[in-house]
DNA sequence: ACTTATATGAGAATAATTCTTATTTAAGAA
DNA sequence: TTCTTAAATAAGAATTATTCTCATATAAGT
């Protein structure tokens, strides 16, 4: 994810483009396994130290709020980010805090198919999320 | 569910039946809708006022350790807890806190047995749990 | 360059949860 | 039925995550 593709996704929802913006952005792409809103303040604040913890949550929400990010929730108490805004579902380490994304086109078909057919009277869904909990098997 | 079954849960676990833990278990049972701690302790307040809002979290923690309950994860800061144990899923309203219970038999089998298939390579899952976002449709 | 609506920084405030410690109590043993 | 004691609770302080307030700064259009 280059500058300028980062800067494009905040001028084309027209929101104005800031340093604070683009450093938050820049952050969430860079930092893997879903961060929490701490995380991406240490990442910023190596460059950029005077940011300012109010501005990072008040953007996090304006992000979400624009479809450049999403809420990712956990049985934690800090929510964490994904920038990752393509379709998928997520693996939940109960033993860690990893959150590893998982990509299935196959699944995300049968899974549609499957609520055409069997659709939920008077509800409209938007968005199918699984939480694959489990455990990752340690190598010896 | 009775005063008897609700205390049967608990020395099941091998854990001490306190009026707290009772009354905490009945709120949660009682109370439709995916309580938060908040929830239960103003339920929980009318019959008994002295209960202490630690406690109240303490007691949910040892009935999430001891399977007797699950959390509910959301997009808002404060955790939900739920008393129902069988396999089910999540519809959430985008548009309130509502969080319907979905329970599908067929779907749980059609996960399980393509995760039989496709299982993701050293992981073990233990459960997966739908989140299905989007919005009641009003009626008129 | 000028203007202005919006964004940010700083710090206070709030909300959710956890921790500490003295006291009480459930439940098993005598 | 007491007695014993490990565990649970009440009360309130502390911590953590997030939101709010408001004075200043700035992006972006004119
Ligand atoms: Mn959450
Ligand atoms: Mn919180
Ligand atoms: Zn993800
Ligand atoms: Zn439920």
């Amino acid at each position: 994810m280059t500058t300028e593709e980062i800067r494009n996704k905040l001028t084309d929802r027209g929101l104005k483009v800031t340093p604070q913006r683009m450093a938050i952005l820049e952050a969430i792409y860079n930092l893997k396994n879903h961060p929490t809103a701490e995380n991406i303040i240490d990442y910023i604040k190596k460059m950029y130290p005077n940011i300012a913890t109010g501005t990072v949550y008040k953007v996090l929400g304006v992000l979400v709020e624009n479809r450049l990010i999403k809420k990712v929730t956990t049985e934690k108490d800090a929510m964490r980010y994904d920038g990752v805004m393509e379709s998928h579902h997520h693996i939940y380490c109960q033993e860690t805090e990893l959150i590893k994304d998982y990509f299935d086109e196959e699944l995300d078909e049968l899974l549609q198919k499957y609520f055409e057919k069997k659709s939920l009277p008077g509800f409209k869904i938007e968005d199918i999320i699984l939480q694959i909990k489990g455990t990752f098997q340690k190598q010896y």
